[in-house]
DNA sequence: GTCTATAAGGCGATAGAC
DNA sequence: GTCTATCGCCTTATAGAC
């Protein structure tokens, strides 16, 4: 997949992100080499560092972007003043659907957490909080109105943020279940188990 | 921790599972080097080669060798004829138990699976989908005996499984609550999201 | 904006001494 | 059983030409 002769930068620029995300996600951080990167996207490997002062620089990017992107849809699709049952439903139908159209960024954001330097960990996991925080906010305003029964909604929160990213281990496009159907049948365990 | 000069190959070969195990973890299989395995156990890169082939096979065993462990514990744990709802507390709270004690093996067996050069990967998956297999003969013995209401057994058991594992995301020893209060909680959980 | 060439060093694995 | 020394290759990153 050679650059074209009028390639600019900009569009060299988007095929790096791309390319890297899908060798990262395929092969992880560590395994995947400079080359491999700038071979996929058509270019030397020295062309890369116009773009990113290091290869850390690319994961970095890479995972920010991904948490970014995960808290800006959330802001869009919560309703706020709604009842905790539908803010419950909502947001796990919200997650699976937003987790299964992402694989590639959803895998590289968990398993590549602790190739990050910690100046980088830092951003991503103030991200990763804030987006657990929204979670934990509903669990604990039902559980304070009556309509939840938990004790730790901290606990909670992790327990039901395991279950609904863990749709991307075993989910693939094309298969015998609907997108609906599966928001259907995790979002109903997900009320259940608070209920 | 430079070998003792009586060391003998028993105790060298038990060093090198032990100090692969926390590295792999820790960094990584890729981001772990044969030199730095050597020099944790105290000894040079070139006498691993007397205990191991080859790098991947150091993981391969170590993988292979944590799901056996697995799949007996559970054998053990298990009371056939046991009721539905009673062998699925029973399950969650085995799966608990298990896996915050042996942190660091259940993170590389769920991290470093890509690693994996197809025969090694052949010989994990097998026995990984044998123990997805117990926990999806008792949502299937429940679902059949109108104990719970769940209408695909599999994907209630992907669902599960991910929560419980989820765990071992932010459980560390000597925190707020107890491994039994933790057990409590997801064990709840999961019985409340099938019935 | 991308190239070729290269610096400086780490990698997995092996040979042969003791 | 472990060592030293080494092979051949790959790595991230940079210098300078076009």
């Amino acid at each position: 997949m050679a650059r074209q002769a009028g390639a600019n930068g900009e569009t060299t620029a988007r095929a790096i992100r791309q390319e890297s995300l899908k060798l990262f996600a395929r092969h992880g951080y560590d395994a995947v080499s400079m080359r491999q990167i700038a071979s996929a996207v058509g270019v030397q490997a020295s062309a890369l560092y116009q773009y990113f002062p290091t290869k850390q620089q690319i994961l970095v990017t890479l995972m920010k972007e991904h948490m970014e992107e995960l808290l800006t849809a959330y802001a869009k699709e919560r309703q706020d003043g709604e009842m905790p049952r539908a803010a419950l439903t909502r947001f796990a139908r919200f997650h699976i659907r937003h987790h299964i159209a992402r694989a590639d960024a959803v895998f590289i954001s968990y398993m590549e957490l602790r190739a990050l330097e910690p100046e980088g960990f830092a951003i991503v996991e103030a991200l990763r909080k804030t987006y657990e925080g929204e979670l934990k906010s509903i669990l604990a305003n039902g559980a304070e109105a009556g309509e939840f029964r938990l004790e730790e909604p901290h606990v909670a929160a992790m327990a039901i943020l395991a279950m609904l990213t863990g749709v991307n281990t075993w989910y693939r496009t094309g298969g015998r279940l609907s997108r609906e159907k599966i928001e259907d049948i995790y979002q109903e365990m997900v009320l259940k188990s608070v209920l």
